[in-house]
RNA sequence: GCGGAUGUGGCGUAAUUGGUAGCCGCGCCAGACUUAGGAUCUGGUGCCGAGAGGCGUGGGGGUUCGAGUCCCUCCAUCCGCACCA
């Protein structure tokens, strides 16, 4: 009988929908394994054969684990709120939520069709009322909450106010917002509501306030840190400016701490963690306060290098620094003010484009030094940043080498306090020592920071303090697809809906454009006031949002009185493994964790970590096809010929290309231009040179995984996926690779049917030989896919089917174990035959078959014998020789003598079981 | 600049603890079947060499009886961060 994928693979993608075969239960007595996918944002443009090769791999895993006898969750949904979608419904005037449904049922069609076990029935969409409801849940619960840094958790406001009313906000440890003044208990009770929600927002964990944001102008809204690189807008590339903006943000950097020194727990790999301390970016240091005399004030600033203080000659304030103004004296304002206004109005691709220039402007202030009492001048310069530390330094130029390079540029002295070069550029080691310094010459550096530290403290004059790069993040967008923000304002101040009235649903709007006051797009939506006329806020919520819980709400979906249920969050804990792509390390993955604390802070869920382990796989890269046009003609040169002449390479569309051979005809087709194109051939073939680079439309490289399906079947493309090497590494696609795979395909059915019609299946013993090919199969399988090598897993199932068909075995005893094990990666062609062989229920439910090594026991050793490390020849010895009979049998051995070359032999050393090396 | 990763045939890769380098597949070569082959099957295929043999895991050095694997150093490519004090 023929193979016949089509069939097959539509007959079995029915009968697991209808049978719900992959449907995860809730309650079990099983132990409990989740296994997730980043879930996807559905574009127009469909999945490429780089989407699915994680979700095969999670597959593979899920569907092991059913094997293996666990209760698998593996669900999938999408992440449907999202700009590409709004900039479309701009352009055509259709609602975003018609693209939206249309491209999840595009997606949808492609992943059932690649034979993927999910469990439909706990789908998510992040752009649903019934899900987004549980989003703006969570913000509520952030803008009802506090962060106690004593405890180290989150708490109920009305804690918070309590504490006011008792103590006012002495005595208390809560991350906040620069500049609140301290107030008496008697202070909080006699003021007004406004001032006191105006405090309260200072401590809240979702608050408002203004603030220096990322501005897209061509997208009319603002971006996360993580949603810009290099300055543009990571969706779309469009230049991004500093503003100052009345915004929300989520108080992130009170997890600072936790976020950095729980990753250390977490299954990861080493880069992802890395990314994400990077991304917090904690530093140790001090705080020292300067003082001014004229006029008189005084003024912090951050430095990790405290024991630098005696080499400090200048002081830098940030542009945007408010000491600016009071610190510029009356001669040097208008060269000042004009500095500043130009540091700030650049954007910040201008700025990085331009980090070796080095500018800045004396203020004409002095600042003391702290313990020698001189002068210090202070100056303004846009090397220094507003956003870290206390956006003022105090510049170390024999020891920091961008003071270096100022106090060079504007010829500022330099004094040198530690020993080492400083003749080139600043001597920036930690591993020296203390000179020129008062009380801490002569100490190393560490030592020398702890006295200077403990110094600082009993002056009054600073402190120790840890210092995070880590921003909180901007939580609103100026756009219309995403959550609208359960929050309505009375007399300017935000309140919370009641939670009994969410979800609050997106309204229509007449255009997905701003107004004409410059409101968001919510600002056109009629009637958009709570019940009793107050105002709504017109701002949306960010993509990250409906993406930090998604992996809870899987838990339990339909649940409308809670985000998950806790008796259902206790028996799923936490997503076992999770699998997407490593451009998530600093935006989803850092906020889903953050998000999980938060949750498990206020008690709503048992894991303090989401995620447990982390896999990322690497990118799909495509295969462009080049040919030759000599220059200035309209004819093309074959590959091996093209170094004849002058000639410029122009990608082809790989689908008319084969092999690299072109098809000259096709290609002819293809552009009006080519029609009269000629060619020089060799061996009358056109041959095409290749480049590895991203699979994009614009390199004609797209390979369609339909399209694959289609000519060879979803399991051979599975299969395919796999066998193309390691999970994590990027690889590039070459469809020429895929026949392999599908031989092999046919070459497993050959193993029941022969040439012919009939099932060929044998119900005799198997033998030793056979047994033993199995066996290995099942060892090599399960150790692969434990350590998700699943390339090297599809390669031993080769050897596995060529060994068979060498041993024209056709037994049940051998082929019914080898359908079990092979179905993650294969189900169709494995559920097929195994109800061909008779079973009634899903080979998914089977059990996996037990490794047993006595097949696997030799009873001979065949030696390979190495002279000074060199092979030469093998000796076979029964499994149980001792190493001196071995030895002794070498030593013996005609040829023994031949690679001595008549040298003593000085020792001979024998690895049982696997090399034998003589040294003369 | 800092941090992380990766370098093995023409190509994708394998070698789980330091123990036969190149498994499996693509491609290529030869043969069989065939009117034909871009189908199928069989065999071969790291490089140099007619052969004996020699060389060979980015380069150089080291440890070891033995190194793709461990150490030092340099180079290349990719990724992340980047005036973060």
């Amino acid at each position: 009988m023929e193979y016949n994928f089509r069939e097959i693979e539509q007959r079995w993608q029915s009968y697991w929908q209808q049978e719900n075969t992959f449907r995860a239960e809730n309650q079990s007595e099983k132990p409990k394994y989740y296994v997730l996918d980043m879930f996807p944002y559905p574009s127009g443009a469909g999945l490429h054969v780089g989407h699915p090769l994680g979700y095969i791999a999670s597959d593979i895993y899920s569907r092991y684990k059913w094997l293996k006898g666990f209760n698998v969750l593996h669900p999938m949904g999408f992440d449907a709120f999202g700009l590409p979608a709004e900039q479309y419904a701009i352009q055509t005037g259709q609602h975003p939520a018609l693209t939206t449904e249309e491209n999840i049922a595009q997606y949808r069609r492609q992943l059932i069709r690649l034979g993927l076990a999910y469990d439909w029935d706990r789908e998510v969409r992040t752009s649903d009322p019934k899900y987004y409801r549980w989003t703006q849940w969570a913000f509520l619960k952030m803008f009802d909450a506090w962060y106690d840094r004593a405890l180290d958790k989150a708490r109920s406001i009305t804690e918070l106010i309590a504490h006011f009313e008792q103590y006012g906000n002495g005595n208390l440890d809560a991350a906040c917002n620069e500049g609140v003044e301290p107030f008496t208990a008697e202070a909080w009770r006699g003021m007004d509501e406004t001032r006191q929600q105006l405090i309260l927002m200072n401590y809240r964990l979702a608050y408002l306030s203004d603030t220096m944001v990322n501005w897209c102008p061509a997208l009319g809204t603002v971006l996360a840190n993580d949603e810009v690189k290099d300055g543009l807008s990571e969706r779309g590339g469009h230049p991004v400016i500093r503003k100052s903006m009345k915004q929300w943000l989520l108080r992130i950097s009170a997890y600072a701490p936790r976020l950095l020194n729980s990753l250390d727990h977490l299954d990861w790999s080493d880069s992802a963690k890395e990314i994400q301390r990077n991304w917090i970016g904690r530093s140790e240091g001090a705080v020292m306060t300067f003082e001014v005399k004229e006029p008189a004030l005084t003024f912090d600033v951050f430095t990790t290098r405290p024991d630098t203080i005696f080499g400090c000659t200048f002081m830098v304030l940030a542009p945007e620094s408010p000491l600016v103004k009071q610190l510029t004296t009356s001669d040097r304002q208008q060269e000042v003010e004009a500095y500043v206004t130009e540091a700030i109005n650049r954007t910040d691709r201008e700025r990085m484009a331009e980090v070796k220039k080095i500018t800045g402007v004396f203020t004409g202030s002095y600042a003391v030094h702290p313990f020698t009492g001189e002068p210090i001048p202070i100056w303004v310069a846009d090397y220094v940043l507003a956003g870290y530390g206390t956006g003022a330094i105090m510049a170390v130029p024999a020891h920091d080498s961008r003071d270096y390079a100022f106090a060079k540029h504007f010829n500022i002295p330099i004094k040198q306090v530690i020993e080492g070069d400083i003749s080139e550029g600043a001597f920036d080691s930690k591993e020296a020592l203390v000179i020129n310094s008062d009380f801490i010459t002569g100490l190393p550096v560490p030592e020398a920071i702890r006295v200077m530290n403990q110094r600082l403290e009993e002056l009054g004059k600073g402190y120790g303090k840890v210092n995070y790069r880590l921003r909180d993040a901007i939580f609103s967008r100026q756009r219309y697809w995403g959550e609208p923000f359960p929050i309505y304002f009375k007399e300017g101040i935000p309140y919370p809906l009641p939670e009994e009235q969410l979800p609050l649903e997106l309204p229509e709007v007449d255009a997905y454009l701003p107004t004409e006051k410059g409101e968001p797009p919510l600002g056109r939506a009629a009637n958009w006031q709570t019940p009793e006329g107050y105002p709504l806020e017109l701002s949306t919520m960010p993509g990250f949002a409906g993406s930090s819980a998604y992996y809870l709400r899987y838990m339990d979906p339909h649940n409308e009185t809670a985000l998950v249920n806790p008796e259902v969050n206790h028996y799923w804990q936490d997503v076992d493994l999770y699998i997407g792509g490593m451009e998530h390390a600093t935006g989803h993955l850092i906020y889903a964790r953050f998000w999980n604390k938060f949750l498990f802070d206020l008690g709503y869920i048992c894991k303090e970590e989401p995620f447990k382990k982390l896999i990322n796989q690497g990118m799909i890269q495509g295969r462009s096809s080049l040919v030759y046009r000599i220059n200035n003609t309209n004819t093309f040169v074959s590959k091996g010929l093209k170094e004849q002449y002058q000639t410029t390479p122009i990608h082809v569309d790989v689908a008319m290309v084969d092999n690299d051979h072109l098809d000259i005809d096709r290609f002819m087709a293809w552009r009006p231009e080519y029609a009269t194109a000629e060619f020089i051939l060799e061996n009358g073939q056109y041959l095409c040179g290749y480049e590895i680079e991203k699979m994009s439309k614009r390199f004609y490289n797209v390979v369609n995984p339909d399209d694959l399906a289609d000519r060879y079947g979803a399991d051979t493309l599975r299969l395919y996926e796999m066998f193309l090497g390691p999970l994590e590494q990027h690889k590039p696609w070459d469809t020429n690779g895929i026949e392999g795979v599908y031989r092999f395909i046919r070459k497993f059915w050959k193993l029941f049917f022969g040439n012919g019609d009939q099932l060929l299946l044998s119900e005799e013993e198997p033998t030793e030989a056979e047994l033993k090919t199995l066996h290995k199969t099942i060892k090599k399988v399960q150790e692969d896919i434990e350590r998700f090598s699943f390339n090297t897993a599809v390669s031993s199932f080769m050897i596995c089917v060529n060994e068979l068909s060498d041993l024209k075995c056709n037994k049940r005893a051998i082929l019914e174990p080898l359908t079990i094990i092979l179905s993650p990666y294969a189900p169709h062609i494995a559920e097929e035959l195994w109800h061909l062989m008779g079973h009634t229920t899903t080979v998914a439910k089977a059990s996996f078959p037990e490794f047993n090594p006595e097949y696997l026991v030799e009873n001979t050793v065949e030696y390979p014998v190495s002279f000074n490390g060199k092979t030469r020849f093998k000796i076979t010895f029964p499994a149980g020789a001792s190493k001196e009979e071995v030895e002794a049998g070498v030593r013996a051995h005609d040829l023994t003598e031949k690679y001595t070359a008549e040298k003593p032999i000085k020792k001979v050393i024998v690895v049982p079981g696997r090399i034998i090396n003589v040294v003369c």
